[in-house]
DNA sequence: AATTGCCCCAACCGCCTGGTT
DNA sequence: AAACCAGGCGGTTGGGGCAAT
C-alpha cells in the first residue's frame, strides 16, 4: 500500500508564489501561527497550495529575519567546517547561521562554495606536487650518495610533514623522531581535537589547515590542537589492531570530497582530516563514548568556529539529537569498545 | 540583436522519523 | 504492535537571468 498523498495533487497550484499568496500566508501566520498543522493551513487561508509548500515558503522566504545571499567569509568557514564534520546536514548547519535557511546553504554549497574550495584545492595540490617532486629528487640524490659511501641503502621510511603520508606502519622504524613525525603527520591528516578550554579564533580557521607551531604535548594546526605522538601513539597502535577497518574508512569519504580532489586516499590533504575530526577523539577515548549520548557531540559549537550560534534558534536545538546519532553512525569504525 | 550555454535558486519530490491512535 | 499521519529533511529539477558569442 502506498502512502496517501498529503493533499489533492490535482487541485493544488505549483510553481512560483505570487505576491498575493505570500501576503495571505504571511499575514495569517503572523496573526494565528501555523496552528501546528501545515496540511490544514492552506484550506483555512483559502490558498490552493499543498501544506508542505506553504511550510517551505514560510521557512525559506517569508519568515522574519531571513538573510539571502551575501555569505561572509566567516559563514563560508562555518559551512565548510560543519560540512566536513557532519556532511550534508543542512538544517543543522543552518542552525549555526541565524537567518540562513537550509535551502540557502545547500544551494550556496552546491553552486559556489564547492567550486571555490575546488579551486583552492587544485592550487594546493599543484604546490604540493612541486614540493614533493623536488624532495623526491633530493632524496634520490642523497640515497645515491649514501649508497656510494656505505654500500647500504637506507631502508627506513622517510617521514616528513612536507610529504603526503601513506598509512604508516606503526613501529616500523626504530627512530623515535621519525616515528614522531609520522604520527604527527597522520594526526594532521586525520584531523584534530578542539580542546575544551581553548576556543580558537575563527578568522584563522582556513582550509586546508596548516601547521603553525608545536610543543611537546600539542601540535597547533591553525585553530586545531592535536596531541603529539608521545601521548597517543600507543592508543593509535592498539586501535589499529582492534579496528583494522579504521583507515579503510578514509577511502569512503563523501563523493563531494572526491570531487574536490580527495579521491586519492593515501594523499590526504587536511579537509578530509577535518571531516574525521572526531575520529581522533574516538581513538584516544578522550571525549567520545559509544553510547551515542556523548558530550562530544552534545555541543555543536565544538565543531565550528566562531560561535555564531543563536541560543534562540530552534533548528539547532531540534537537530542535535539527530546529529548525535549520525555522528556516531559515522564513527562506528573508530569508536573503541567500552 | 539574436542565440546559446551556464549559473543560480525557488520549489518540488520522495523518503525518513516520530508521535498518535 | 501496527497503521496512519504530519513534519522535517536532503536531493533534484525547472526556469529565469545573465554573460558570452
Amino acid at each position: 500500500m502506498g502512502r496517501a498523498p498529503c493533499c489533492d495533487k490535482t487541485n493544488v497550484k505549483k510553481g512560483p508564489w505570487s505576491p498575493e499568496e505570500d501576503a495571505k500566508l504571511k499575514s495569517y501566520i503572523e496573526q494565528h501561527g501555523t496552528g501546528g498543522n501545515w496540511i490544514a493551513l492552506p484550506q483555512k487561508i483559502g490558498l490552493k497550495r499543498c501544506g508542505k509548500s506553504c511550510r517551505l515558503r514560510w521557512l525559506n522566504y517569508l519568515r522574519p529575519n531571513i538573510k539571502h545571499g551575501g555569505f561572509s567569509e566567516e559563514e563560508d568557514n562555518v559551512i565548510c567546517s560543519l560540512y566536513l564534520n557532519i556532511g550534508s546536514r543542512w538544517s543543522i548547519i543552518a542552525g549555526q547561521l541565524p537567518g540562513r535557511t537550509d535551502n540557502d546553504i545547500k544551494n550556496y554549497w552546491n553552486t559556489r562554495l564547492k567550486k571555490k574550495l575546488l579551486g583552492r584545492q587544485r592550487k594546493e595540490q599543484q604546490a604540493q606536487a612541486r614540493r614533493a617532486n623536488s624532495l623526491k629528487q633530493e632524496m634520490k640524490r642523497e640515497s645515491c650518495e649514501a649508497f656510494m659511501v656505505s654500500g647500504v641503502i637506507n631502508q627506513s621510511p622517510y617521514w616528513s610533514a612536507e610529504l603526503p603520508v601513506a598509512v604508516p606502519v606503526m613501529g616500523s622504524t626504530q627512530d623515535p623522531t621519525m616515528e614522531d613525525q609520522a604520527i604527527r603527520s597522520l594526526l594532521i591528516k586525520l584531523g584534530g581535537n578542539f580542546p575544551d578550554n581553548q576556543q580558537p579564533n575563527t578568522t584563522n580557521f582556513q582550509f586546508p589547515i596548516d601547521i603553525i607551531s608545536s610543543s611537546q604535548d600539542q601540535l597547533y594546526v591553525n585553530s586545531l590542537s592535536i596531541p603529539t605522538s608521545a601521548a597517543i601513539v600507543n592508543t593509535i597502535d592498539s586501535t589499529c589492531t582492534q579496528f583494522p577497518n579504521m583507515f579503510q574508512r578514509l577511502e569512503s569519504f563523501p563523493s563531494e570530497l572526491c570531487e574536490l580532489g580527495y579521491d586519492n586516499p593515501p594523499q590526504l590533504d587536511g579537509l578530509e582530516g577535518l571531516y574525521e575530526m572526531e575520529m581522533v577523539n574516538a581513538s584516544t577515548g578522550t571525549s567520545t563514548s559509544t553510547s551515542g549520548a556523548s558530550a562530544c557531540w552534545g555541543d555543536i559549537n565544538s565543531l565550528v568556529y566562531p560561535p555564531l550560534v543563536s541560543d534562540h534558534y530552534e533548528g539547532c536545538q531540534q537537530g542535535l539529537p539527530q546529529l548525535q546519532d549520525s555522528a556516531f553512525e559515522n564513527l562506528r569504525y573508530f569508536a573503541p569498545p567500552q
